[in-house]
DNA sequence: TTCCAGAGTATTGTATACAATTAAATTGCT
DNA sequence: AGCAATTTAATTGTATACAATACTCTGGAA
């Protein structure tokens, strides 16, 4: 075994993405309380007021989210009002989701909130963007690096 | 009410954040799968391979997670053998978790695949360095504004 | 010493995430 | 047309997260 450096938590990137991600959530879903959003169904509301109606697949590549999250959080939104769930007539595997009038009336009370929140936050937009832009570049990364042998083979295979 | 852009998600940093938080958890869990850890598992080891033995309330304090997280990752975690929880004698309401022999002896070997796995990644520690900044600040931010009244009064009281 | 407020952990309930499987519908190919 | 391969959602099982609650223990006040 090689001379190998010890591995310190808060020099950890992942960390730092993980946790201010778990706190932006927090963050949001306290801010969409009175709307009942959680953060997840949130950014759901968001593309479909983009574009809907989409199918729950189309609704997962914006996302980054499969059915299986998917299916049950949408039951959840239209429990509550926000969108109804539709076979398609057209081709019976898919479920087209509408948004209700409700969700259409409520679209810009939730904007000018969402609004407030990053006035809040103090940042510009040049800061967001070059923000935002670093972390393309670190999801790129990702991406490229998941097909690599090394999450494919075993550690024991290695050099 | 007055005129309100639309919001859009591609634009927020939040909705990045949490797109990269879970491709980085991908990335972790994948390249970690030999060693049968979780992402939120390693992050555990991490720190009690820096410092055990440590309370849940001590591990929680580090990994921002709650006993209702801890209490079954860690029961996990000694199933696997990773590490012991064990009542203090001293203090009966605390649980000091401690490393198991194999725990400290695959210490290296973790270390080392993090260590590949960073090299993967292609940053240099300046970017690191510069985008934990970035991220430290955002999340200062979060927290002072968390006790905001945006998030703690209806959306109707607002101006 | 007895009682009680607070600390520390566990439990309960709800909501994500995601891999793997299932089931139904559609497409493509012959 | 007939049928295998593919597509799409839903389901199942496991593992986080976290609010709220319960429970036990500890230390201090009366």
């Amino acid at each position: 075994m090689p001379k190998v450096s010890p591995v310190l938590l808060d020099e950890q990137l992942c960390f730092s993405i993980y946790s201010a991600s778990k706190k932006f959530n927090h963050f949001y879903q306290g801010a969409l309380a009175p709307f009942g959003l959680t953060y997840p169904q949130y950014i759901a509301m968001l593309v479909l007021w983009e574009d809907a109606p989409l199918t729950v697949h189309q609704l997962g590549d914006r996302l980054e989210l499969d059915s299986g999250t998917l299916t049950p959080l949408l039951k959840r939104l239209e429990k509550q009002g926000w969108v109804t769930r539709v076979r398609s007539r057209t081709d019976e595997r898919q479920v087209l989701i509408h948004l209700t009038e409700m969700a259409t009336a409520k679209r810009d009370e939730v904007y000018q909130r969402i609004g407030q929140c990053q006035t809040l936050l103090g940042m510009s937009n040049k800061e967001i963007d070059t923000m935002m832009t670093e972390l393309v570049t670190v999801k790129e990364q990702l991406d490229n690096v998941s097909n690599n042998r090394l999450i494919t083979k075993k550690v024991d295979d290695l050099d």
